[in-house]
DNA sequence: ACAAGATATGTAATCGATTACACAAACTGA
DNA sequence: TCAGTTTGTGTAATCGATTACATATCTTGT
């Protein structure tokens, strides 16, 4: 084991007290000039690296906070980790994650990563906890130092930082409804979700707002995921009367869709114009460029680290302004076209 | 603040020692029956949760890891992480994260982490290291704690986790072959990458040992990102003599070359055949689907947690064999097919 | 010149678990 | 029966930083 050095050794090169040198570190202003400067040269003499179990022991803080996720190797996640990261690290503070299974496999309950000073706050992207979970969450005292992003739970008080769902369908609606489309088909996220479930009624609202006609069966239900997207599309096949454009509510439902129709040798946008939801990389780079939906996931990351942070340093401040609802834009690319007759 | 019970607390109720609280909960089997009865129930009563920091100052560990990654966007790496904390949290650890950039912004040293007691070891996936932290890390007393996955570092001893770069190079290579593919071209990697330069080097060796001619021009260097391969598409619609085949360093690389071809109305597989590296989840949902060399990266971060996590527990054990290069295989989908003349 | 306040530093308790060491009790075998 | 071993438990030091409180020195205004 290597030897590092402590506050002591320190203490003894700069011929000062521990307390002098713990001052010096982490409250300079109230250290005369001079003492200052001999502490700040013992640091440099002995290589001096804060030992942050020790500090984390007396403060009962961490200096880290730990975002859940509900599935490590979905890339829908990254970016938004990296607005996270790059936000906490500039703060000082470490990025701990976990995903839900695995916090649910090995018996963990989430609460105790505050209570045992592994986290100072919990960022959970995931927002189809076990209710049983959410109700623990809820009751506890540390409640405060959770917090949502993307998704969120509905009816809990928890703050939450989500982009506009409901605006992004009804742009998406429109864009199509511009486009002189008027027979438009919708396919949803997995059924009991927050976000399939806003985006839905937003979606039929503006139908409903433009007098237009939807078949219930037109209202598919998928998961987000590439395959539910295949699915939609052998659905949309079968039907008798087609759609002439549809609203997926993720680009990656969009690619599926996209994708399976081609091989049943249907062209978008010609036989019928997909927009989806998100924006991920991919979009700009598939065949034919996605349009879709953009959410900034890069800020969500950052403010949803942002405003943590501020509940973690000043607990007690009045934090009523909870949810932040960052702006959607519309990307138009290739997969949307004029409907022809 | 909360107030958890401490192992004071449970001790005063099971009415025992604190020393026989917790060889209770460390280490049950010195512990008579009787006793260890009675802690457990007073660890129910009291609702005792170990306070992490307290423990970690005293042993010196702090039961997490810190993954490295050059880029916390780059979906490439989700896989990986899921592996690597889908073996750590069954062993009780915690996942840390960074990112190189923010690392190197926030002036921070890697061997810090360490140190300082944030994390028992460090796995990094980034092989593009400033050569002076690789120097610092390489003589570092510590470096038997650090372990590379995916990529490694040259001239250097850290243990690694790999798949087998130059067969899957190789693999590419006859695949093509065995479609009577004769002229074949390579979109490599960052230049200085060492799974480009690895990849590229068993492509050139391949194609000498079939006896194919191999034009430099038809050494395309790029990123492996979907933009570069977009560029290199360019780069070969302007060969006068167009190879009949590409084998794409990773399959970004590949779905931005068949995406660009495709914006100048070529046609994959029926102008060129294609096949990528990694088999990313896209690869199977592309148009046309991709074939690709797979590497298993669930696998691989599974792997390297596993190798580490040996040397943290034993670290004076012997661990020559410390490489550890794990198969590839390859996927046949759509994007290459029997060359016609 | 002196009380009152400001400034700078030191002393020592504290956070909560782990563990070396000591010791008592129970067991073992001849 | 008793020396020697095994088993179980307690005492108290320890990890290294933070900080309440005490103390000493220096300002300041009247």
């Amino acid at each position: 084991m290597v030897k590092t050095s402590t506050l002591q050794d320190v203490a003894r090169v700069a011929n000062v007290s521990t307390a002098t040198v713990s001052r010096t570190l982490s409250n300079p202003d109230v250290v005369s000039e001079s003492t200052r400067r001999r502490v700040s040269e013992a640091v440099k003499v002995t290589g001096y690296r804060i030992n942050r179990a020790a500090r984390n022991l007396r403060t009962q803080r961490s200096y880290s906070v730990l975002v859940l996720l509900p599935d490590l190797a979905n890339p829908f996640f990254s970016t938004i980790l990296e607005g996270i990261s790059s936000h906490l690290s500039h703060e000082g503070y470490s990025l701990l994650i976990a995903s839900t299974k695995q916090i649910h496999e090995s018996g963990e309950r989430l609460i105790d990563y505050l209570d045992d000073v592994r986290a100072d706050g919990i960022i959970i992207l995931d927002g189809s906890l076990d209710s049983q979970v959410v109700k623990m969450l809820k009751d506890a005292p540390q409640a405060n130092r959770i917090l949502f992003a993307c998704e969120w739970i509905e009816g809990t008080k928890f703050p939450s930082v989500r982009c506009q769902n409901r605006n992004g369908a009804r742009t998406a609606v429109r864009h199509l409804y511009e486009l002189d489309h008027r027979k438009i088909a919708h396919v949803t996220g997995p059924k009991e979700n927050v976000l399939s479930i806003t985006r839905k009624e937003a979606f039929i609202k503006e139908m409903a707002q433009l007098n237009l006609v939807l078949k219930p069966e037109w209202i598919i239900t998928g998961d987000f995921s590439l395959a539910a997207g295949c699915l939609a599309a052998k659905t949309w096949i079968e039907f008798k009367e087609r759609p002439t454009a549809v609203f997926c509510a993720s680009d990656q439902l969009a690619i599926g869709f996209i994708s399976e129709l081609s091989r049943h040798n249907f062209k978008v946008p010609r036989d019928i114009s997909v927009i989806g939801f998100d924006d991920i990389d991919f979009a700009e780079q598939f065949i034919p460029p996605l349009t879709s939906i953009r959410q900034d996931r890069l800020m969500i990351g950052e403010t949803a680290s942002k405003m943590l942070m501020a509940r973690i340093i000043n607990p007690h401040d009045d934090h009523t302004n909870d949810t932040a609802i960052l702006p959607i834009s519309l990307v138009i690319r290739e997969s949307t076209a004029k409907y022809k007759t």
